[in-house]
DNA sequence: TGTTTATGCCGAC
DNA sequence: TCGGCCTAAACAC
């Protein structure tokens, strides 16, 4: 489920719905395998929220001495935020649980994929392509010549240390409407199509965000969103297909099928 | 009833 | 680079 669009969307659903809440206790379930120790938490405390491309940071402040701490996450393919008002049934797979008077804010993830620790951004990730836009783009085109960009842009846009937040229905509709081989690489690119690509990694975001999520078939419109464009931009789940180096399907336009025959489960046959 | 697939990442070789 | 982590829905037979 989530991208960067679904991630930014999570953060604003914890940030509105803890807003002044006092929180007394958190809470693992332990079927989860996770060893973050958060015994500590013994003190009320309140939660604030923040993204960056794929990570989601909990800002957990103690209300008694102002004591900050940031508890980062990964959300994995299935992980959500939810909250469920005090007496009310938790639901299955809700695996971290923060418990104020009035609900409970509850992180569900069906595979258990998520991760959490106490933590700042990772180092390791890009700046976020839609907030931190402009240095998404430095931090490519200043490494656009190191070993990681010899790769097909369908491969290089799953690397998190520069598209941060790009995942794979992202990665097939940006290069879709692109427009262009998914073949080549970022170096092959013209620099109008190198700037249009990192445009687009803003642009979709920011749509899809609006859109309340590219969730396809799960789509649900409690708020009676527009939605439309969606089945007119997102390209996922159709054209033609391949399994990456990672294993992981690239749909793409089936104009490219001869550039991109020569990649076989992601390898090159040549 | 069995197999495949899923918006991601981690760590062991 | 590759298997492992997980559950459940969709699909194949």
């Amino acid at each position: 489920m989530p991208e960067i669009s679904e991630v930014r969307i999570m953060s604003e659903f914890i940030q509105l719905s803890s807003k002044n809440l006092i929180f007394t206790k958190a809470e693992k379930n332990p079927i989860h395998k996770s060893k973050t120790d958060l015994s500590f938490l013994k003190n009320p405390f309140s939660i604030t929220s923040t993204s960056r491309g794929k990570e989601l940071k909990l800002h957990i402040q103690e209300t008694a001495d102002s004591t900050k701490k940031d508890l980062t996450f990964t959300m994995g393919m299935s992980g959500s935020w939810i909250f469920i008002p005090t007496g009310e049934f938790v639901p299955l797979h809700t695996h971290l649980l923060f418990y104020s008077i009035v609900g409970i804010l509850g992180m569900n993830d069906v595979r258990r994929f998520a991760r959490w620790d106490w933590r700042d951004w990772n180092p390791d990730r890009s700046p976020d392509p839609v907030e931190e836009h402009e240095q998404f783009r430095k931090n490519i085109f200043e490494n656009q010549h190191n070993r990681n960009f010899k790769r097909p842009l369908f491969e290089l846009l799953l690397d998190q240390k520069y598209f941060n937040g790009i995942g794979n229905y992202l990665r097939s509709t940006i290069l879709y409407h692109l427009d262009i081989d998914p073949s080549l690489e970022f170096g092959n690119l013209s620099n109008k199509k190198k700037n249009e690509l990192l445009t687009l990694c803003q642009d979709f975001p920011i749509f899809f965000y609006q859109k309340n999520g590219g969730q396809l078939s799960t789509w649900k419109n409690p708020h009676n969103l527009d939605t439309s464009g969606i089945h007119e931009l997102l390209f996922y789940k159709m054209g033609n297909k391949i399994l990456d180096s990672n294993k992981r399907t690239f749909w793409y336009n089936p104009k490219y099928e001869k550039n991109m025959s020569s990649f076989i489960k992601g390898t090159s046959i040549i």
